[in-house]
This record gives C-alpha cells, structure tokens and sequence, in this order.
DNA sequence: ACAAAAGTGTTCGATATACACCCATGT
DNA sequence: ACATGGGTGTATATCGAACACTTTTGT
C-alpha cells in the first residue's frame, strides 16, 4: 500500500473587512515558490487532527487548540508525487497574529480569498469546501465571532456575513435578530474609523450555550 | 509511513417501516466473526469513493453508481492491526436486494439499525455520524425518496421522517406540507396492508429540481 | 455645508404548529 | 360491531422580508 496520508488546514481570519486564509510559500518541490494550505504527512501514532495542528504551527507558528474535520481528498491525481490523500481540516481565529515563516515554508502570510494566487495541489478546491462549510456553520454556531477579535462593532459582523454568505443583508433586521438573541453585551466603547463611530460589543458564549440548548439557531 | 487507508460504507435502506444498515460478517481477524461495515483496502490508483464502491459490490453483491463521502476515522488505535484510517462514505438505497455473502465476508445482512450487535473497530460510531448526515440531508435533499421503494404510500413516507427524525410528526401538518411541494405523483394504486388501504405515490424528481433551483427547501 | 456611515420600528406575508373527527377495511 | 389505521381543514403564533429617515462625525 504505497498510499501516504498528510493533513492539511484551512485557518480563516476577518480583518479589515476581508475573509482571509492562511498560506504558505512551499520550500520544496512539488509546486516549489507557490503558496499552499499549511499541512504535511502524519506520522503513525498521530491523530488526523493533531497532524494538522501540529503543522500548522511547524509552518506558520500559529498554535491552535482545536480543528474540525472538513473531509479527505483523494483524487489520485492530484500530487505529482504519487497517491497522496490529504484530510483536510478548518480552523477559525479571531486576532490574526503576523505569521512567521517555519520549516517547510519559506513564508506564511493571510490572503485575501477573492483574491487567490495560483496555488498548489487542490488546496483551491480545498477553500472552496471550506468556505462552504463556513456558510453552513454561521447559521448555527459561533463561527462568525470566532473570526472577529473580542470587541467588533455592528457593521463590522454584518459585513462578516455578507462576505461570507455572499449577499447584502439589511441593516435593520440584521440588527434586530442579533439584539433578540441578547448573546451580544454592548460596551462603552466606540471604534472611531469612518464617519460616524460605531459601538463595539462583546460575545457572550454563556448566553449562546443557553440558546443551543433550547434549541434556538441563528436565523440568517 | 505506515499508514493504510480503508474505505467502508454505509449503506441505508428502510423497509418494514425500520431503517436498516447493510452489514457484513468478518471472515478474518481481527473481530472476526463480529458484524461489520463493507469496507477494504484502497488500492493505489483508485478514487476513495470507487475504493468503497467496488468493496461494496464485493462483499454483498450491492453495485451501486456514487456515495458521498462521510468523513475520515482516525483513531490510531481504531485498528489492532495498526495504523489504518477509514475514509467512510455513506449510500443510500430504496429497494433492498437479498444481499450475498462475498469475499472476505461470510454473510451479509440488513440489520435494523436501532437493534445493532457489537460492531467490528469503530463502526458503531461510524454509522451514528452517517445516521446524523441522513438527518440533515432529509431537510433539503430527496434522501427521504431514495430510501423508499419507487411506489409508496404517506404513512410509509412519514414513518421514514419520524423514524430518522427520530420524533413524532403531525399527519395533517406532514401530508398538506407535502402536497404544498407537488413532488409527489398520486397513483390509481392503493396498498392494502393493516385495515384500510393507503394511496400510493411516486416521487417527481423533475418537479423537485425546479424547485430547488428556486431555493425553495423541505420545510421538517 | 456636505458627504458618509451609524443607528432605529413597523407592516405584511408566509410558514410552522396545534388540534379532532370521519372513513374504509379486516376480523 | 368494532378495532385499526387512513384521511382531511382551520385557526393562531412566529418569523423573515421589505422598507426610509435621522444622527453623528470628518472634511
């Protein structure tokens, strides 16, 4: 069986308006000088997601708790190298901390994902399921602050949404459904950016628990 | 890196007014004896979900056209043998044909799956995320038809809803639904099991691809 | 003063849910 | 005749969608 397995990761961020993605530079060939998903083989006694973690953090320096599974790809041929399935993972983070580059990588940096460069393998059908998955996720859970830093503004998550759903959402009712969950604790802070400064509000997790467990699901 | 890759498969029918798992029994150790997935070795230059579907047909006999795929185990200790990790797909099936034994498989069977014995390696957990992906997928997607013979009567049709929904739904409240989609062709046929006969159906599919197209989802 | 983005309520239509009785058949 | 499961309609509550103007700031 001369199959090899490696995990791969999908990191996603929300700064300055844009969805990013984390990539690095590949070192080595194949595919050597162009950016790819931080990943790499898994050793024998590693689990699928520790792999992932693991060398998320070899490459990029970023050290996560937790990745959820996105789904293997096993195209035979889709590494030169030969028969190479990739499981492929998503991870959600709020700060984006400035990348450092790791073995293996000659640059880690956060990409726009309208705005791809070519990349190696898959890995752009491999945004693509994550980005999907990403959809599905902001009906029923948190994924949407998890991309954001603590404090964010209105405007600042409802872009979220709209860039991650694809559509423009209105204002007024975007602002209501997010004022009935009351899992949003308004501060007395405002982000002064643009014209008119916007109140920053903090995620309440507690309250959102409280919600699943009845049921409830976010309604976008 | 002495990592194997298994494909296995679940397969879903519902006969009987019970959902049922397509399972083998194993030949050879380890568990052998125990009632497991089809499932096998992918070979080198076979597509992960061809790898489940030719295990399938060699197990029980059952050649079928696509699976989706499920998701990956990775366990490093869901394997005595060692490192092995199964990339699980998931079918589903209206008619149920006697299944035959195969290689590698002394018997092959239909099992309910509310009654199922112990399971080889890690299958029991398989078969709860594929039971989850079928509960979501009856929400937006023609799984609850393809789970049923071509003819069928509502009662049959909403037995199938409240058995993978696992909850009791409203007759009334179920069939105007239904008839509020217009997917369902009535059939000068009736079924004449228990006391009164029940009228038979036949699923459109054309009718529900227009439908999708228009966005328009199964409103359980 | 003006441009630009933040903030705020109401109305309406659609849809999910709750609920009770009659009907056709086999025994 | 009766037991069993098939079949039918209405009323109410909830939720999502549409929609326009005022406010605050920087230039």
């Amino acid at each position: 069986m001369a199959i090899c397995l490696t995990a791969d990761i999908v990191v996603f961020t929300f700064t300055d308006a844009v969805l990013k993605v984390l990539l690095v530079r590949r070192k080595k060939p194949p595919h050597q000088g162009r950016m790819a998903l931080p990943g790499g083989f898994v050793s024998e006694k590693e689990p699928l997601e520790k792999a992932a973690l693991r060398e998320l953090k070899e490459e990029t320096g970023l050290r996560l708790g937790a990745a959820e599974q996105l789904g293997s790809f096993g195209d035979p041929r889709r590494d030169p190298r030969g028969r190479i399935v990739s499981v492929a993972h998503l991870a959600l983070v709020a700060a984006a901390p400035a990348p450092r580059a790791g073995s293996n990588a000659s640059q880690a940096a956060w990409l726009p994902v309208k705005r791809l460069p070519p990349l190696a393998f898959d890995h752009k059908h491999i945004i693509s399921s994550a980005l999907e998955r990403l959809r599905d996720k902001l009906d029923y859970s948190t994924a949407g602050f998890q991309l954001l830093s603590q404090k964010f503004s209105l405007p600042e998550l409802e872009t979220l949404y709209e860039t991650v759903l694809d559509r423009k959402l209105d204002k007024r009712n975007f602002r209501k459904k997010m004022a009935l969950l009351g899992i949003l604790k308004p501060l007395n802070e405002w982000r002064r950016t643009g014209r008119k400064p916007a109140r920053l509000y903090r995620f309440m997790p507690k309250k959102f628990e409280k919600l699943k467990e009845e049921g409830i699901l976010f309604p976008f």
